[in-house]
DNA sequence: CTGCATCCAACACGATACTG
DNA sequence: CAGTATCGTGTTGGATGCAG
């Protein structure tokens, strides 16, 4: 926790960034799938086999990869029935919740400024052919 | 844009996560680096060195490729001086000035949540060791 | 000072096969 | 159904050297 600075002069505030514990959130949204499994997981719990038809694309193995990153963040709890066949139950934790926020906000913004930013890449990449 | 859901029972109105974009603002997000260096643009221009003495740790390459990244995309602008020695300067598009608001966010959480989750992993892998 | 090119290690991810 | 184990691959990023 270095001092350093503490706000900007352009409106949004923003913290320290280099070693803060910006990066362990920038790991789990960084990621592939995990922003994707907690926008299934907002409207309520799921199964193992729900989850993975309702993310297109997503091997079973980085299901459960993501599934316990998840859930060692304490982001997603994971309950298990024992009957048979075993039935698994994964759901959004008070954190995990907190976290749909903060992803829509990414999702608004991507939205927002996603045909300007297409735009851009289109005339740089014109550019510099 | 398939049609599935729209919306999501959280409180947090989500739309569509599969392929709407949001991949875009994860590439950027997701990397090492571009939240740092965005951040210290924040507070107005910097050249080439300035950045990789604020931005620490960061090399001359992956400055150059977080910085050509960004103005792809139209978040950052680059002004040359054909002074001698060279002289360039990064600032902040009007875009990207719109993405401190989304990265304060970011850092907002992490700040806010970095305990818990910090508490949750020791739990976790003090229960899976 | 600014920036590109090259080599190289680490890792994320996908495909596949196998278990309780 | 809900996983684990293994292998192969592409990408990311660090180190170094060279150039305008």
């Amino acid at each position: 926790m270095s001092e350093g600075h503490t706000e900007v002069t352009t409106g949004a505030p923003v913290s320290c960034a280099e070693e803060c514990g910006v990066r362990d959130v920038q790991d789990r949204l960084g990621d592939k799938w995990t922003v994707h499994v907690v926008v299934e997981l907002a409207p309520g719990p799921r199964r193992f086999r729900e989850l993975q038809r309702l993310v297109t694309g997503i091997s079973q193995r980085m299901l459960t990869l993501t599934l316990r990153r998840l859930e060692r963040d304490g982001l997603v709890s994971r309950t298990v029935y024992p009957t048979t066949p075993p039935q698994v139950e994964y759901a959004l934790t008070e954190t995990g919740r907190s976290m749909t926020h903060l992803i829509s906000r990414l999702i608004d913004w991507s939205l927002d400024h996603r045909a300007v930013i297409a735009r851009s890449r289109e005339e740089w990449d014109a550019r510099t052919a």
